[in-house]
DNA sequence: GCCAACGTTGGC
DNA sequence: GCCAACGTTGGC
């Protein structure tokens, strides 16, 4: 059981969205290392709904893993903006998993916030230039910010 | 297999 | 909307 961190234009995809939709695939992941981190997850895992390119950005609750990764069927898809032409049926670069609601913040935590934390120094999400939509999150770090998030 | 050019991301 | 930082592409 692992933790993530999921990284989203809440313009196109936010966690309400997400709410309503209660699951949805999360497709569209186009780089390697992302890729590779959505390969090694599990049903069951959670993970932070980080809302980017907003003011301010931050952290909006919590989702969790409900399937195995598969193949994601957008590279396949020539009128997605995520068809990739270089995947094929048999040989799809791109994987993606499931992610069910779970909940949102009372207090959405947001990205100062998180660099106010030394504890959270290390964490992926607030490292500079950091362009990864998926990453890791260590269980110490899931803590602190799951109590920022909930209010303490 | 190097690396310049390009496209994209994301904080500000 | 700007632009620095980054990943990817493709010519050589």
């Amino acid at each position: 059981m692992q933790y993530w961190l999921f990284k989203s234009e809440p313009d196109s995809f936010s966690l309400n969205h997400l709410k309503k939709m209660r699951k949805s695939p999360w497709d569209g992941v186009r780089n390697y290392m992302a890729r590779n981190y959505m390969r090694s997850m599990q049903p069951g895992d959670l993970g932070f709904f980080y809302h980017s390119r907003v003011d301010p950005p931050g952290i909006a609750g919590v989702c969790k893993v409900v399937s195995q990764p598969y193949d994601d069927f957008t590279a396949l898809d020539k009128k997605s903006k995520y068809f990739d032409p270089k995947s094929t049926a048999d040989n799809n670069r791109w994987s993606l998993v499931d992610v069910e609601y779970v909940e949102t913040f009372k207090h959405f935590v947001t990205l100062e916030e998180l660099k106010d934390h030394p504890e959270l120094k290390d964490m992926v999400v607030t490292r500079k230039g950091n362009r990864l939509s998926i990453s890791p999150v260590q269980p110490a770090e899931w803590k602190v910010v799951l109590a920022l998030g909930r209010g303490k």
